[in-house]
DNA sequence: AGCACTTCTAACAGGAGGTC
DNA sequence: GACCTCCTGTTAGAAGTGCT
C-alpha cells in the first residue's frame, strides 16, 4: 500500500527538485523526506530517484516516472470525484472574499475567475488587490476569505493552503542589448538603469540584500510600489526590473519584451502563497474554491511557463 | 583547499490506536 | 487508565559534490 503522505513528499521532491527544497515548502525536515521516499522505494521494490549529493537537482528514474504519471491520475481522480459529491450536494451557489496581488490582475486570475464560473455560474466574487502584508492582514481580519501573496507568510493566524518557490526573472525589452541572453546574472545587469520596489514593498528588502551581496550598486532609474508599473516602463526599454515570471504561459503576457531567467547564486527564488485564516471554518463554497485553485496552481508549470514566453509582438 | 549545500543514517521523542 | 506498538517527526553528525 502506498502512503498518501509518502507519495506526497515524493511529488513536491520531484517538483522542487531536491528533498531540501521540497522540506521548505512542506514543513518538515528533510530527513523526513529522505525517510519516506525510502519507504516507497522499499515497498515498491525500485529506486525511484536518482540521487547525488551537492547542488544537482534530483532525477526521475523508469520507476520514478511511472509513480509521477500515477500520482497525477490519483490526483485527477480526486478531483473528478470531489466535483461529482458537490453535484450530488448541489453546490453551485456561493460567494467569495478573494484578496490577490496587483501582479496577478492580467495573470492567471482573471483567467482562472472565468472557467470557474463556467462551472460553478452561481458563484460571485468580491476581489481586492493590495500588497502582500496587507492581505494577510485582511484575512486575519477576517475581511478575505483566502489570499495569494509573495514573500513568507510568518503571521501566525495565517495557515497555507498551498505554495510553490517561484525563481526570479529580468524583464527586458526587445530593443535592448540583453534581450537575446539566455540566462542573466546580476552582475550583467549592474551596468544598465534598474527599475526597482520602493520601500512599501517587502521585496525591497530582499532585493536590497541581493544586491548588496553581489556587491552591486545598482543605477537606479525608477521606484515604485507598483508591479505593473516596473513591467511597462521595462517594456517600453527604460530600464530593466527583476519579477517572477508570469504563472501563465500566455504570450500576450511578454508583451514587447521578455522574461530572461536571473541565473545567480544570490537571487532567492520567491514564495508564492495561497493562505486562509488559521482555525477559521471555511464556508462549503469557499473550500470548493480553495480546492479548485490550488488544483490549477498545482497544474502550472512557472518555469516552463516563463521560458515558453518568447520575445513578443 | 575551503566553504556551502545536500542527502543519508542513527538515535530519540511524541502522538495515535489497540489491548487489557 | 496504563501499557505497548507502530508510525512519523526531529536533531546531530557524517560524507559527498559543486562553486569560488
Amino acid at each position: 500500500m502506498i502512503s498518501t503522505t509518502a507519495l506526497r513528499y515524493f511529488v513536491e521532491a520531484v517538483r522542487c527538485g531536491s528533498i531540501r527544497a521540497a522540506s521548505e515548502i512542506l514543513f518538515v525536515a528533510p530527513s523526513a523526506i529522505s525517510r519516506q521516499i525510502g519507504l516507497l522505494e522499499e515497498t515498491l521494490g525500485a529506486p525511484l530517484l536518482e540521487r547525488s549529493r551537492g547542488r544537482s537537482t534530483l532525477r526521475l528514474t523508469a520507476a520514478g516516472e511511472l509513480l509521477m504519471r500515477y500520482a497525477k491520475s490519483v490526483d485527477s481522480e480526486s478531483r473528478r470525484l470531489r466535483s461529482e459529491i458537490e453535484a450530488i450536494q448541489g453546490l453551485r451557489r456561493g460567494h467569495v472574499n478573494l484578496g490577490i496581488p496587483e501582479s496577478l490582475i492580467r495573470d492567471f486570475m482573471p483567467g482562472f475567475m472565468a472557467r470557474f464560473t463556467r462551472r460553478f455560474p452561481g458563484f460571485t466574487f468580491n476581489v481586492q488587490v493590495y500588497n502582500s502584508p496587507q492581505l494577510i492582514e485582511m484575512l486575519v481580519d477576517d475581511r478575505l476569505d483566502l489570499c495569494l501573496t509573495f514573500g513568507n507568510v510568518t503571521h501566525q493566524d495565517a495557515t497555507i493552503a498551498y505554495q510553490r518557490l517561484l525563481p526570479l526573472y529580468v524583464y527586458v525589452s526587445a530593443d535592448h542589448p540583453l534581450h537575446g541572453r539566455e540566462t542573466l546574472r546580476l552582475s550583467d545587469c549592474a551596468e544598465h538603469g534598474l527599475a526597482l520596489p520602493d520601500a512599501t514593498m517587502w521585496t525591497k528588502q530582499q532585493y536590497d540584500e541581493m544586491l548588496a551581496k553581489a556587491k552591486i550598486r545598482p543605477r537606479l532609474v525608477l521606484e515604485t510600489n507598483s508591479y505593473e508599473l516596473l513591467r511597462n516602463v521595462s517594456a517600453e526599454g527604460m530600464a530593466l526590473s527583476i519579477l517572477t515570471p508570469p504563472l501563465q504561459d500566455t504570450q500576450h503576457l511578454a508583451g514587447r519584451g521578455r522574461y530572461v531567467l536571473l541565473k545567480d547564486p544570490r537571487a532567492k527564488p520567491q514564495r508564492f502563497s495561497l493562505c486562509v485564516h488559521r482555525g477559521r471554518n471555511l464556508p462549503l463554497p469557499v473550500t470548493t474554491f480553495t480546492n479548485e485553485l490550488t488544483a490549477e496552481l498545482e497544474q502550472l508549470e512557472p518555469e516552463s511557463a516563463a521560458a515558453a514566453v518568447r520575445p513578443g509582438r
